[in-house]
DNA sequence: CCGTGATGTTAGTGATGACTCACAACCATG
DNA sequence: CATGGTTGTGAGTCATCACTAACATCACGG
């Protein structure tokens, strides 16, 4: 049998990790996630997933501040596509067709949201989400009527991700989908 | 000592379990919440809960329910309430400003749509939610932005409240929450 | 006043899950 | 080849939790 163990460093470990942890936790969220699942995922042993992270709750910190971060990224590669001089408000409305491809990030971060129930959640996503709001003001200089509803356009794509009718032909689905990122 | 055991009816008792249960369910989500916790709430025996409800699942749809048919009748309160002739779209607003006073309701609802996970919970949701939508509509027959919009604003509400920042100064929360409501 | 059905509890059980300890295999360097 | 740091695991521990079986207590009709 060849089932060689391949070795790889602490680093890249922790990182094959996270990713198997940030699919989980999008799906199952914080309590409904195992470490064992991930361990499997990964195809390490459980003991060696605390080993890298020390704490359950740690690697689901880990997971919301990626989760976080990547937003940002879909929000500045928004940004940095627009033509010169075009509302950047539509440039990041764009950006939303894009992460409407990735389900995965949206459920990502209902689960950061829900598990605001802990302290140390809820701090690293208040932080993590003011940033966001205040570079869209920045970015936009909208009026606050604007930018709330370009966020709730945003919610409310997390939370049709989350009922996993993104891609549902039910009718109010529909309607909501093309409502809120405009026509097919 | 008078630790009278006070009697109810099975249907008072189940009553009384929902509405612990609801709020317990909107605090930590339903794998969170243990069956134990709800029935200490109420003040009895954990076994009696399994006897009236039969599962914690059932329990938690149960809750579920109850938080679609709340929210459904938020919204007729607010058009049952509007000027004859006036935008039902405003009428509707002005309902949000009730719920808003209702946190647990607001979590409650994210609760319920991160737990669409599970295929029972997401039929019932799916189907809650789409009554509403529709309801809002027909009632309105706005365009499919508008309804959208509506929708999202609620989105945005009800994760203002599960970071908790719905009474907030926090410079972004309190941008997002008067974007979102109008102004004080 | 006694039986009968409804309301309720005590004391489990089996499964799961976060986390630990001791040990094993591997690799680099002197 | 010895040594020591790094990568990794097997086999637990202890708590929690959904759910059950059996028994207790009450109220009420005949």
């Amino acid at each position: 049998m060849t089932t060689e163990t391949v070795r790889r460093t602490a680093d890249e470990r922790r990182e094959e990790i996270l990713d198997a942890a940030f699919e989980a936790f999008a799906q199952s969220g914080f309590v409904g996630t195992s470490t064992e699942a991930i361990a499997d995922a990964v195809g390490i042993s459980q003991p060696y997933l605390f080993r890298l992270f020390g704490t359950k709750k740690q690697l689901f910190l880990a997971a919301v501040e990626r989760c976080l971060e990547q937003t940002h990224e879909v929000l500045e590669a928004g940004l940095a596509a627009q033509e010169p001089g075009a509302d950047p408000m539509i440039a990041m409305g764009e950006a939303y067709r894009v992460a409407i491809e990735r389900p995965g990030l949206l459920r990502m971060q209902m689960q950061a949201y829900v598990a605001c129930d802990d302290p140390d959640v809820r701090a690293v996503v208040r932080d993590g989400y003011g940033r966001l709001v205040m570079r869209i003001a920045a970015a936009t200089g909208a009026s606050p009527q604007e930018i709330a509803g370009f966020v709730a356009s945003g919610m409310l794509l997390n939370v049709l991700a989350a009922m996993d009718v993104l891609e549902s032909d039910l009718p109010w689905a529909a309607l909501l989908r093309e409502g809120c990122i405009g026509g097919p």
